[in-house]
DNA sequence: AAAAAATCGCGTACTTTATACGCAAAACTA
DNA sequence: TAGTTTTGCGTATAAAGTACGCGATTTTTT
């Protein structure tokens, strides 16, 4: 059995299980090295990359489909995931045709012109360090890229990881972030460079410590030093109470 | 024919043209006498209450259906909508089990275990005096509801309601709310009503009038009188450049 | 008809939040 | 050892948000 027959019986046994129409596509952010990176893969033998996705078990609710692609790709639990936007033109390809990309991806011959899928997207923060990448049945390769310098993508998964950026921005704005993208121990020059690089512009210092002071979400560490200096920053972590009663301030978690 | 075998038939019609498992509801938000109000259809022959919706034609955009239902509704063109949450829940049910639900429809001979449909909410923002609230196919009725009086309603439409505000209320924080919800002529008064209405609290009258200056999205009513007093307000007008451009700038409009 | 209450536009004072920038201590550079 | 960088923390100023006053006009009350 050839790689194209694999897959197509892999393809018609996975949808035989699971919703029609429906599928998901997960941007899943980290953050290393003053970069902000999404998890990508690779499609079997090709250089063509696109977002972690799935599909809906029949018997599942869609928010737990969610999970489940994800942990299945960064072997993590206990993730922040918020579905953030519904993309369903009837022409969902923005470098590639529809057509185009079957034969990219090897698989012209499941080819349909009426095929169509609506995509519920998420987005992910996790912390860089601790994922696995994992590579699905689909893929030879699932591998962290930065953000700003992301390849042609198949499909429109580069306007869905634009779509997701923006979401994050906005989500910066009203709520804490850095939780589930930062090591549980941190200075505040790295929560801070994070949030620079989601913003994508300079921040002040002194300024930026003073407004997560009066958020109030930081606590000391034990293992910081009694005094600071260059070689020895106060560590801090997140004082998890009062990070989550800030996020339900405003969360949409029903659905 | 009866009730039940016409209602099938035009379901099984409906659904060989339309997109599976997919369906959409639309909050429908209209302002009348100080009050917050959502469109609402009665199902043929009961007094059970529903979210208008809708489904995709196979080859139709999801936004453009939602669109398409809008305007079946409430015969308007050009109308603040958007898409807000989607509802995925294996169990889409407040007040009444699905097999319950059925029955109350009168069509429980089409009940199904293993049927499901994952909804796509759309709100959108109508100016209530100018809807002809337009009754579907399988509806009796379409007529407004004041937001705090709802019944209960069918699935989960009552949910959906309260997130559609949820998300109306946080619009509001961060772009200007009334152009397609109030006359095109109004009084600071008239425009003020509207937002402690979506709110749900009072506002400083003087605060509220300084706000709205400082945005710019106002231009006096060639009927303003030159003097005005408590029988003859200024009467304003949206500035639409202005207050489009005050849209755009957080507006995720792609897919 | 006069007094009281309500509503309108517009203004001022105060408080909270955001932004700009200063400074000393520690540690690295050379 | 002198200069530079990085850290924690402070102060001054600007902007945004909130409380409330006032006179003119109209409606309601008596």
């Amino acid at each position: 059995m050839n790689f194209q027959e694999e897959v197509q019986k892999f393809i018609q046994e996975h949808f035989q299980n699971t919703l029609p129409t429906i599928a998901l596509d997960l941007v899943i952010f980290g953050f290393h090295e003053n970069q902000l990176k999404v998890l990508l893969l690779r499609w079997k033998g090709g250089d063509y990359w696109m977002l972690p996705g799935g599909r809906v078990y029949k018997k599942e609710d869609v928010d737990d489909a969610a999970t489940r692609i994800l942990r299945e790709r960064t072997k993590l639990e206990m993730l922040f995931l918020q579905q953030f936007h519904v993309f369903g033109k009837l022409n969902r390809s923005s470098y590639f045709s529809a057509q185009e990309t079957y034969k990219l991806l090897g698989i012209e011959n499941l080819y349909s012109p009426d095929f169509r899928d609506v995509s519920v997207g998420y987005y992910a923060l996790v912390e860089y360090t601790k994922v696995n990448p994992v590579a699905d049945n689909f893929s030879d390769e699932c591998r962290w890229w930065s953000i700003d310098e992301l390849p042609c993508l198949l499909f429109d998964h580069n306007d869905i990881i634009r779509v997701a950026l923006k979401t994050l921005r906005r989500q910066l704005s009203y709520q804490p972030v850095g939780y589930n993208l930062l090591p549980e121990i941190f200075s505040m020059t790295d929560l801070q460079s994070l949030y620079e690089t989601i913003l994508g512009r300079q921040l002040d210092r002194r300024n930026f410590y003073k407004q997560m002071m009066t958020y109030g979400i930081l606590e000391l560490s034990e293992s910081s030093p009694k005094i600071a200096s260059r070689k020895t920053p106060y560590l801090y972590r997140f004082k998890k109470e009062r990070y989550e009663q800030l996020l339900d301030d405003e969360e949409l978690t029903i659905g």
